[in-house]
DNA sequence: CTGAAAGCGCTTACAG
DNA sequence: CTGAAAGCGCTTACAG
């Protein structure tokens, strides 16, 4: 059953069809023969084809939601939240959502263009997208591409982005601090290569301590190889084994601040009598962890609907330009610290 | 840029570089012919048109994951396990994967084809289906079509499907219990009358007791209207108001258990000294819950997985009749009962 | 092994 | 307000 057959069952053209089935042609064509044919339309349970009409109006409605293809995004609390944003900023526009997963060893020689293409979207929203640079780095020189990253802002990019501001969110957690007199704060520090939130989140701590004139010691400080719990959990026995614990051990993520509280909990130090944690996101698990976790909320959901809505602007040429926008971290005191 | 330059520049016709374009066609071109044209190619970044290939070839290359339209979905543990075994089992194919979420009020009127249509999607898996159960009811009349649920199975299906057996999960967590000796073993209950898997729970949890020699009583018993968190705490909490506490409780799954515990820990209950707690389906927080939580495993991600290449087989025409596939749980004893 | 041509099912100027 | 026709970019019998 396609357009010519309810066409031919109406007797109208197919170009009758067409404007009725498309809503943006409200007024184009007469009471009369639009119930007409609706009537036919309905009797035959007629659903236009999506690829023809793609084919025809250089347009598939449908963005793609990029992440690195691993099944542990779907794990990551983070991505939750962002993702559960994604589905709300959808809801009220028809547009489909492709889930498209970039393998590591594809990346590389992927242009965005071709991408877009391959899977036939009008555009894209990038998740983790710095594990994947190579292949965004070009959104910095198309810039007019309908494409938009979540988070990991650094100052240079020029590109459509959707971040929360890391430096807000380590000041209340140093203010906190410091209005707990801790005296000896350390930092459970992320992957500060790959990520710039990893290295901004670190730059921000060291700033906060200055503020409040509380010293900071490197050795008070630990790297994590990745953004995940088990790093957090071999980060905290190494600096264990080491020495060197500080009273409260701020985290560069929640990830991370479960690794290590398991590792705390695990030789017996109690939490936060013996060691304060602090994490960062504020990911759903951290109010149920034993102590609850303290921690700085960054509103993913609200996240992910911003980056949909620009998105779309950025598809139907309202907006021309990049677009930025900037969210604000708060701070969640819970019992970890 | 499309096959006609590409066909162009190299100086061959369209039908070749078609040929060239698709895996399938390996020997129907000459070597050298097709050296000349993927050159071209390479150079131009050629992309074939998805939606026009669509159009010519009736078929997408595209399955449609199928879910209740609700953020909740990603933030449900459960979903978890099944998207990240979706993901894998989606990896060594080609295929696209379109989430399409379904409203409730739309699930009345759709048709299952229509869906297929209207999202322009091969095949589709089902998640959480019993909440459109209008929508699926079909798929009992056209069994041909390609699409497979997961989980929630009872004996009248006869679709494609696949599930995870209750029935051994429940009588493991019986005879442990009936091991250590409790004798008043009561049930948080599942939304029996839309869930078939709380239902069946129900059945095998009674039947359990039974085998044992333990005494069932229905005042033993809560309802709870869905199967979160939330409903947990509160069926927790009229029960704890009307009295008739058992010993240890089983819940009809992990977030019903985690929001019972939420209350008894609010109100200062021990666990598992004053009351035990047993799960079911063995979500990663269940890890994380203090004390960590006894429950039931079922492997999602393999069913995630299963389904898909079930899907796949289904869409290549390898399998005709409907396929169902069962899955074994599994007790983890942890301790919280 | 290669090409000319029909066809997939729509949309949209254009003409009336 | 309506229709005839060209066009979107592919694939695939068919013929050679």
């Amino acid at each position: 059953m396609n357009i010519r057959d309810i066409a031919l069952k109406a007797k109208v053209s197919v170009a009758t069809v067409s404007r009725i089935m498309d809503p943006g042609k409200k007024g184009l064509v007469s009471p009369k023969t639009r119930a007409k044919v609706e009537k036919v339309i309905q009797k035959y349970h007629f659903v236009p084809n999506r690829s023809a009409q793609a084919l025809s109006k250089h347009s598939t409605h449908t963005i793609g939601m990029v992440t690195p293809f691993s099944p542990e995004i779907v794990r990551s609390p983070y991505f939750e939240g962002l993702i559960a944003g994604i589905i709300e900023g959808i809801k009220p526009l028809s547009y489909d959502i492709k889930w498209i997963m970039v393998r590591d060893d594809e990346a590389g020689g992927l242009k965005l263009n071709d991408l877009m293409q391959r899977h036939a979207v009008d555009g894209m929203v990038f998740l983790a997208w710095r594990l994947m640079a190579e292949l965004v780095k070009e959104i910095e020189k198309r810039t007019h591409l309908p494409a938009v990253l979540i988070n990991d802002y650094d100052a240079h990019i020029r590109s459509s982005i959707v971040y929360c501001d890391n430096k807000p969110g380590m000041k209340q957690i140093c203010a906190f601090l410091a209005a707990k007199n801790y005296s000896k704060i350390g930092m459970l520090r992320g992957p500060e290569n790959v990520s710039p939130d990893a290295h901004e989140r670190y730059e921000a701590f060291k700033a906060g301590l200055k503020q409040h004139k509380i010293g900071f010691h490197e050795k008070y400080t630990e790297k994590c190889e990745r953004f995940d719990e088990q790093s957090g959990f071999h980060a905290m026995e190494r600096w264990y084994e080491r020495g060197d614990l500080p009273q409260v051990i701020v985290c560069a993520n929640d990830d991370l601040a479960w690794g290590a509280m398991r590792f705390l909990q695990k030789i017996k130090v109690r939490i936060p009598e013996q060691i304060g944690i602090v994490g960062y996101d504020d990911a759903p698990r951290s109010e149920w962890t034993h102590p609850q976790l303290t921690t700085v909320r960054q509103p993913t959901e609200e996240m992910g609907k911003a980056a949909i809505e620009t998105l779309i602007k950025l598809i139907s040429g309202k907006d021309r330009k990049p677009v930025q926008i900037k969210f604000e971290p708060q701070l969640m005191i819970r019992e970890s610290a």
